[in-house]
DNA sequence: GTCTATAACCTGATAGAC
DNA sequence: GTCTATCAGGTTATAGAC
């Protein structure tokens, strides 16, 4: 039996990869419509043919490209907050640092992996249909954790609120990866970390503040939204 | 000189209206590359001929379907604003009523055209190419007499920082319009009113907080972003 | 201003040689 | 796993009758 020739499985591993790739960039510049699959494997460097064998079909592989970068930032985002519960051991964990660990692991990254930023805010904000159960199932599970957390924190604030806050939250996190890129002095690791915590400050300041309905004249907020069937 | 037929004029206009009308409920919910002549001309319920007739190429009819509901929401906002202005008279307007100029027109004409402003919120956060320009015509001005207003109020705050503030708080704003048609309960009023007072109240307590990090180890912010060029 | 027909081109997916 | 060739159906835009 001989040895798998490595340069085979790596030349595989390349083409795969620089297909994923190139798919995050344009799929986020473009959009998945505005991407054809001659353009992708042109880019990609990888033959048409070869392109669609290895997903099969180009919604496969819009899904995957998804997946690849946004499980292990979601991963990171549930891990910082579980360790900032387990050193603050019975005391409360401060809106604040919530809010650092909802906002530090996709905003780092976001500078890292603009393109995948892109991409991925594209598809929170207006995603393709067939990709609508993919997202809920890896996003929603999270979500819920942050806003139980958030609850802990300010039990004074009701949880639909709760929900509608996180929501404008999440806007403006996603309105800074869709600009990031344009930003020239985001290079700067200093204007980095300013941005960020104004960015904390800002959620934070928004999501801790006193409700400004009473509670008594506010009906019950339609939170969280049901995403539509099509 | 006879009288201009009223008939042929009124359908002419219906003609162009029920066009703009699909063509912002179509490429709002699936994006400028989603959305085919022959999808548009069907649902509109016009010929095909006539719909490439009237605007003479998609991407023309994609901008003046923009045009036409942008123009009045902003210029809406900026009446506001002076309004506020001119009943103070010589004194300070607060961050509140500013926030409120510039959150409640595109709120309120979000829930009554809920189609038109998914369809902004998709070009204020991921516009195709070709609309840059006009967009950026259109808003720009709008938003420096804003971030003017705002700085007024709120000396201490630096300038570059109150842009980004005014950047989250429009990604709130684009948040809730993506989501507005999927929330039930905006159907009823005091729903939609206690939703904007509390946007209004999240957005003001972001935006006059003081600053998180001190001006001396803040870099200037890279703000107003500068958009790519293509 | 509306309609049909058509030009010229692009799309995703596949079959089959290598 | 990579490549070429091809299919069936989509795209925008236009020419010309009415």
């Amino acid at each position: 039996m001989r040895a798998k020739p490595q340069s085979v499985s790596a030349k595989d591993l390349a083409t795969v990869t620089r297909l994923l790739d190139t798919a995050e960039r344009l799929f986020g510049e473009l959009g998945y419509d505005g991407v054809g699959m001659r353009m992708l494997a042109d880019e990609a460097k990888v033959n048409l043919g070869a392109a669609t064998y290895h997903y099969g079909s180009k919604e496969a592989l819009y899904i995957e490209t998804f997946m690849r970068g946004f499980r292990p930032v979601n991963a990171e985002r549930l891990r910082l907050l579980q360790d900032a519960e387990t050193q603050a051991g019975g005391k409360l964990v401060s809106v604040e640092k919530i809010v650092e660990c909802m906002i530090r692991p996709p905003f780092e990254s976001g500078l890292e992996h603009p393109a995948f930023h892109k991409f991925l805010a594209r598809n929170l904000l207006m995603p393709p249909p067939f990709i609508h159960a993919a997202i809920e199932k890896e996003l929603l599970p999270g979500v819920e954790v942050f806003i139980a957390a958030l609850k802990r924190a300010r039990p004074d604030v009701p949880e639909d609120l709760l929900h509608l806050r996180s929501m404008f939250a999440m806007g403006a996190l996603l309105m800074f990866s869709i600009h990031a890129s344009e930003m020239p002095g985001m290079n700067n690791p200093k204007s980095r970390e300013a941005v960020l915590r104004e960015m904390i400050g800002y959620v934070t300041a928004g999501l801790k503040s006193a409700p400004v309905v009473p509670a008594s004249e506010r009906p019950r907020l339609p939170f969280p939204p049901k995403p539509p069937k099509r």
